[in-house]
This record gives C-alpha cells, sequence and structure tokens, in this order.
DNA sequence: GACCTGCTTGACGTTTACGTCAACGTCAAG
DNA sequence: CTTGACGTTGACGTAAACGTCAAGCAGGTC
C-alpha cells in the first residue's frame, strides 16, 4: 500500500478512501490489500480525471462504463452510449474554458515581456 | 443583484461570498451593491476557471495579475512573467490530462457503437 | 401607511475529499 | 524476543465553497 501510494503519490488515506467509495476493490491476502492491475488502471483515470477539475462521483461514473461498454445488453448499451456523448459534450466545454484562459494567461504574459522591453530602452 | 445573479447562473450567496473573498469589489450605492464591469468581466474569469477544476485561490492570482500587467515595475514584472509562465504549464498539462480522458471517453462510445451495430445482425 | 419584494449582515449547516490521531495487529531484522 | 516499520479499522477534524436559515432595513405600490 504504502508502495502504491508513493507510485502514485497520494497517501494511503486516499487509498483507503477510493476504496470505502467503491473506486476501487483490491483483494485482500491475509488482512491487507492487494492492488489489481484493473485497480491501478483505474487509480491513474481517477487521478487524471481529478487534474481537470472532474469530482469523484463523476469520475466513479466513467470509470464503471469502461467495464459496461463490454458487458451490457442492448438497452443499456443505447443509455450508455447517450450518457456518454453527454460527458464527451462536457468535457469539450470545459476544453473550451481551459484554451481561452490559457491564451489569455499567455496574453499577459505577452504584455509584460513586451512592457519589459520597453522599460529596458 | 439578483440581476446579476440570474445573469451568470449563480446565487447571490456566490457573489458576497466572492465579494467576502476580495475577488470582486463592487460598489456601494447607500446600503446596496453596484457591480462595476471590471466585476462582471472577473467573474466571468473566474467562473471559467471554476470549470476546469481551479480553486478560487488560483483564480484570485491569475485576475489580479491582469491589473499587475499593467501598473507594475521592473522587478515585479520579471516576477509576474515567470509565475505567469509556471501556470501556463500547469494549464497546458491540464489540458493533455483533460485530451487524455476525452479521447478515451469517446473510444469508449465507438466500442458501444460497434457492439450495438453487432448486436443488430 | 400597510404590504410586498428585494436587499442587508450575521451565523450556523453541508458536501467533498481527504488529514490526523488512536489503538491495535503483524512480520522480518537484529 | 523486542524493536521498528508497515498494516488495519474507527472516529473525529479540516479546508473549500458555498447553502440555508434568521432578523432586520429600504423603497416602491396600492
Amino acid at each position: 500500500m504504502r508502495q502504491l501510494a508513493d507510485e502514485l503519490e497520494v497517501s494511503t488515506r486516499t487509498l483507503r478512501f477510493y476504496e470505502a467509495e467503491g473506486l476501487i476493490q483490491p483483494r485482500r491476502v491475509g488482512t491487507s490489500r492487494v492492488y489489481t492491475a484493473r485497480d491501478r488502471t483505474r487509480l491513474r483515470l481517477i487521478l487524471r480525471g481529478k487534474r481537470f477539475g472532474m469530482s469523484l462521483t463523476e469520475i466513479a461514473e466513467i470509470v464503471d462504463m469502461y467495464d459496461g461498454a463490454r458487458t451490457g445488453e442492448k438497452r443499456q448499451l443505447q443509455r450508455l452510449l447517450t450518457r456518454l456523448e453527454e460527458i464527451s459534450g462536457d468535457l469539450r466545454a470545459r476544453q473550451r474554458d481551459l484554451r481561452r484562459t490559457l491564451t489569455e494567461v499567455d496574453d499577459v504574459a505577452a504584455q509584460c515581456r513586451s512592457r519589459l522591453a520597453d522599460l529596458d530602452r
């Protein structure tokens, strides 16, 4: 656990918290946890999602779909697909917001540089 | 206040909270608040930043730089510029994370569609 | 001038995502 | 066999970002 925590740069508390929330399900060997490849994959997806502002519940919904897309039957696949398209749209909206902010930040930096150049004469 | 809140689709409580945090500084006419163009601009930047996971303190730092980039003197402009480049890098990292997640979501959707097509035969 | 609507300032409550501490088990090293 | 590092559950604490009351003022209307 310590090892995985260090590897992913999170606390052991975080790992336990995610487990309690049902995001990961490590096997038990005796009393201690053994993290499967699936857990590690899901963890990476979770941490990545968090970095641009997704909540754990949003992330949980998405990572669960990775499984559902293989196992589901027709009616469920259709609901899944609809939801996935909503999520995709939402992510694209966030992408626009991020891009605009980034552009502005870079613009301000450019102003800074130009003012600095002015002051150097 | 009500009007601006509805316009931006936030609660009046949110506006007061941002004011208490020093993010906006509406003028007072008698007892009630009058929001300047500057406030509105800052609010739009704030709300946009929130959508991809920036904290209010991070956002505050950035929006304050918009002013600093004009008024500052040399030494301060240099510090500003360094910080802006850090922020820019951070935002680009978030952009990568977002893009990867979006790609995967779209991939899962594609799998869904292909499985649905299979089931339709 | 009573009434309604919206504004005001507190102050406490809530959710999310953990941090932190207690109190105990376990297992390899010396 | 004891020490020390790591593991376990449980419970309470905390920061951020508001929500949700309460209680009172202000100003336009009928």
